[in-house]
DNA sequence: CATAGTATTGACCGGTCGGCCAGTTAATTA
DNA sequence: TAATTAACTGGCCGACCGGTCAATACTATG
């Protein structure tokens, strides 16, 4: 349904409820919400949402899916951004995964959630990623511009990891005596992570 | 209730409570777990629940509370154990803490929910922790050991961003191609942390 | 042994849950 | 325009939710 015109809009009526059930699950996590309120949010009768998605579940995994198609695509498309391989590139990709992260909290707390799940599907999504960001270090290393003792798929677990948990666990180390601001982390990280990785003769 | 003398021992039944709380509570969060469900699997009428712990909300809080006091304990027992301040007294921490996670997966995912709770009481506990790591980094840096120019702070919550956020999200980089096996990840960790951390003439 | 206090029970409350279904209304097609 | 299809509604279902309460069973205290 079309609020401007009163006419009838199955497909802007799917993308409406998709969305409040994706705010409401990000913030409050499956089983917290409730179809009631995902049909208050988005204006529509909770029957409608049982007729366009079938089940609670049904609509948890397509607003899954979304979210990481589109996280997915996003960063894809930055990592095949050609650029001569180098440390720069490296360099580049760890500064824009944690300003994605730092820009979309929703997407940080989504893949919480779906790391309780034991959720596989989102895992599988980028695990293409990690292929190509592994490719482009394996790459780097073979220039003899990064050490070649570490597995390559390793080196982007570890920013990953270290980025990933910088704000999922933002709520903990807010409080932690002495921990700097997101810039601050960030360029520590970065001193150390490209210090450890820079080869010795 | 004793189950072998048939006598009652309040003190038993609030254990048993406790213990089937926190088994259900970490596996699937505070909203998907109900009372009966914990009543059924401590053996307890869900009355009786309410009898020792008023509400559902003060279980949870009573669970994490005593989890993490006994995380913060062990933590705090192998973090004030003498050592002579040096790169490997920072090593030991690391590869400990690694450890300890790997054997204590439900620590793990304790820590995940109240990330997603936005729980400030877990933050606060290792805090204290996080202050006295810090502090023996400091020692580490003034001594020349350790690189001066980052955050000591920032050393600490690297390693435990880089180590908790490893088995948080095991169910995605166990699929991720190339990734290797706790023992191969931490191995390459500690050779690029450490590198990077090495002062440089 | 009496009695006070607490551990424990089971029945019950109002309310909410996800899902279903019969009916109505609007758009599409023939 | 008539008929078909799909969007949409409101009411209802049985199950389950957290919580309460009066009654009971046990234990410790006097």
């Amino acid at each position: 349904m079309n609020a401007i015109t009163g006419t009838r809009d199955p497909d802007l009526t799917r993308e409406r409820i998709l969305e409040a059930a994706h705010a409401l699950f990000v913030d409050k996590g499956f089983a917290a919400v409730s179809m009631r309120e995902i049909a208050a949010h988005s204006g529509v009768t909770k029957s409608l949402i049982h007729h366009h998605f079938g089940s609670k579940e049904a609509l948890w995994e397509l607003v899954k899916e979304r979210a990481f198609a589109a996280y997915a695509e996003g960063q894809e498309a930055e990592l095949r951004e050609a650029q001569e391989p180098g440390v720069d590139l490296l360099r580049n990709a760890v500064i824009r995964y944690f300003g994605f992260l730092q820009s979309n909290p929703e997407v940080v707390r989504l893949f919480a959630w779906t790391h309780l799940d034991e959720d596989q599907s989102c895992g599988r999504i980028d695990a293409e990623l990690v292929r190509l960001g592994a490719e482009r270090v394996r790459e780097v290393q073979a220039r003899g511009l990064l050490r070649q003792d570490v597995n390559p798929a390793h080196v982007v677990t570890m920013f990953v990891n270290a980025c990933t948990q910088w704000f999922e666990a933002r709520a903990h180390h807010s409080q932690w005596p002495g921990v700097g601001d997101d810039a601050e982390y960030l360029d520590d990280f970065l001193k150390v992570f490209f210090e450890g990785l820079t080869p010795r003769s």
